[in-house]
DNA sequence: AGAAGGATTTAGATCGATCTAATTTTCCGT
DNA sequence: ACGGAAAATTAGATCGATCTAAATCCTTCT
């Protein structure tokens, strides 16, 4: 990352973020501009300009001649030349902490749905929740002038390190995760509402003890979904059954807090647990303990990974669409692009319950050939919801 | 897609993608430029960006001054106006078919891993197996002045499509698929490798008679498979025991096609499946019929998708790093961009076979708690393979 | 016919960098 | 101190589009 060649260690405070010997490339076919366009049209450059962008002020005799001329001569619009004088550029940069798991690719197509019918094209970069790396490219992206961003921020991200980077003044949507401070528009799943529904559903099955597994680490994902637990025991005037911690949010480390759980006095019935993986570690742990899940202990997840739907006895979970999350935040960023001084909007997709038999809910019994079979129930409004700003430091903080 | 504003349709040939009211946006903050460093700095603008460049013409100490009026100043580098000038963007296309499947997204992840540390950044688009969309977003990238592009054709991709989408001249990579006459750099799997691998496989554990379920259609993919399934069952003097016809490759076709089969007298003790959903619905086939996979019958795949090694048995396979079929793409377009001029070349990755029960060697028994337990075996050297021209054309039409 | 006024078209500046071809400085040796 | 080469710097053109302001070209009306 840093090697410098040359005499002088330079301190490149906003320098190009790297500069390369750069590959000339000799220009053998002479790219067709604007100007061979005009001279084979026999017009000016400007009414060239005015035919590309559709301008009504033509008259239709000419605007025919220049589109004669720029398909004879195989025309390719610069868009960075255009962008040089315009300022805008139908680009905007989508930074992933991470891209391989199947929740960020689906966002990505989601955005990407929303991209190109706007006739946009999106930078994709990883930031494999480095820190650095972030800073890294979303200043890379900003020498490439892009328009806004999507920002998926890594771990530990703060909202001085993104002042930093430049990114207020640009236009920015933040997805998936919040960065405390830093009052920018929102995009995420309603993970409160689910834990609800999930919480809910297990009450209504007729649980009175339920537990939560999950979390030490003070992180706001982990936040909202205890707010939704919380609030649903909270309803029903039910104890707030206990809330184990796991240090990391893993197989094994759910598997230890169920282990350690069930060797105490009076285990509860139902357990609610961070998400899908942990749930897999507990109810590892309750089949070892002679325990089904399912039958003698409920157990809920979180996300709907694929493995949910494979697993026996079928994880009964919620999830939102995370294509729908990229949707909806691709169309509030190119909102946000249009009219820079807007106030900071949020948008929280709702969750849909998806219950299998680990609740112990008469799921389908076999479902192998089919893939991963469910009853599916979507939760509130199926639009999804908007809140003004002062609602995302209330929640942010919660 | 088509909407047209304005009086006069126009027939714009290679007008610009599509053309928006464009936002407009007040330039409220005026953006540091190379001009405002100058004088901060005393010097002229052309200094700056020598020093900009590092180029070792100017002194360390007016070097010093500049970069300290650059930090003074909050610059950001203009990409945009440096490209216009000097040609090269430093940045490429990444065109899939699809982009939700985890091959992808890891394949995705290996071009970015590479374009990082080489300071490039990769617009990532989405084709949707549609060809129309296809060549509409090969235009725009060109709009936007790609160095390259790294593409995953969407099926029935024909060259002269691609021609005509100015591809040819552009310095483009061909990834995963191959387009038969377009005469570009490929890098993909080695399907061929693959199916040797896993037919030697089920010839050293004894069996005599193996059939090859899958398979119509006239795809590249297929008859590299095939091939490497005869010259396994060749070396070896073996029959080419039957090849069943799948009419689409998915699970319903491949439990059609091994019910047929085994209605049939003698039928083989071993299947190599096309890939390994379609090895799903033979293993259901085989099932029904009170056959149990691994046991009675052999049954392979190819791909190692997430539920090859949830299902019981576990399915053997192969596959190829996606992510390494990434960067090899990532660096062979590179290498292009640098000297445009090399002939056409083509990497191909070895695959790994990964030895589970379904099969019937001695695959580890239970694996719920790790993810998937398997034994991989490596084929060939671990450095890719990379052929001259003429091997492409010979290897595309086998 | 001539002026008014809208419809078209265009010349020339401009965006922010790079590149070329100088020009100016600095450094030596004598 | 001076010529000359090397080192360092710079003026001005340039990339290919957009934008502004002004110049034409038509109609239409008096």
């Amino acid at each position: 990352m840093d090697v410098r060649k040359g005499k002088g260690a330079s301190a490149p405070g906003r320098a190009p973020t790297e500069t390369a010997p750069g590959g000339a490339a000799l220009p053998l076919a002479h790219r067709v501009t604007l100007n061979d366009i005009a001279a084979h049209a026999g017009v000016s450059r400007a009414t060239v300009s005015l035919v590309l962008r559709k301008s009504p002020l033509v008259k239709e005799d000419t605007r025919q001649r220049v589109d004669r001329a720029m398909t004879d001569l195989g025309y390719v619009y610069n868009r960075r030349a255009a962008n040089l004088r315009s300022g805008a550029s139908r680009t905007i940069g989508l930074v992933l902490c991470e891209i391989i798991t199947p929740n960020y690719s689906q966002f990505t197509a989601g955005i990407d749905d929303v991209l190109d019918a706007e006739s946009y094209v999106g930078f994709i970069t990883n930031t494999a929740e480095d820190a650095t790396r972030q800073k890294r490219v979303l200043v890379r992206m900003q020498e490439h002038g892009v328009d806004g961003i999507v920002l998926v921020p890594a771990e530990e991200t703060r909202a001085d390190a993104l002042e930093e980077a430049h990114c207020a003044g640009l236009p920015c949507v933040l997805a998936q995760r919040r960065v405390e401070g830093f009052a920018a528009d929102y995009v995420g799943p309603d993970y409160a509402a689910g834990m609800e529904l999930v919480t809910e559903h297990l009450i209504g099955l007729g649980h009175r003890h339920i537990g939560f597994i999950g979390g030490v680490r003070r992180i706001a994902p982990l936040s909202e979904r205890l707010a939704g637990f919380r609030r649903a025991l909270r309803r029903h005037k039910l104890k707030i059954g206990p809330i184990v911690p796991c240090p990391v949010l893993d197989r094994s480390s759910g598997y230890a807090a169920a282990r350690d759980l069930f060797a105490e006095e009076n285990p509860p019935t139902a357990l609610v647990c961070y998400n899908d993986i942990v749930a897999f570690g507990v109810m590892l742990a309750l089949t070892e303990r002679g325990l089904e899940p399912g039958r003698d202990v409920a157990v809920v997840g979180c996300d709907d990974v694929a493995e949910a739907g494979l697993h026996r006895p079928g994880l009964t979970t919620f999830t939102t669409d995370p294509r729908v999350v990229g949707r909806e935040a691709a169309r509030l960023l190119l909102r946000r692009i249009e009219n820079p001084s807007r106030p900071p909007e949020q948008i929280i997709v709702p969750p849909r319950l998806i219950i299998r038999q680990s609740c112990g809910a008469a799921g389908p019994g076999r479902a192998l050939a089919q893939k991963g079979g469910h009853a599916a129930i979507a939760a509130k409004a199926p639009k999804a919801r908007r809140s003004s700003p002062h609602t995302l430091k209330g929640s942010a903080g919660t």
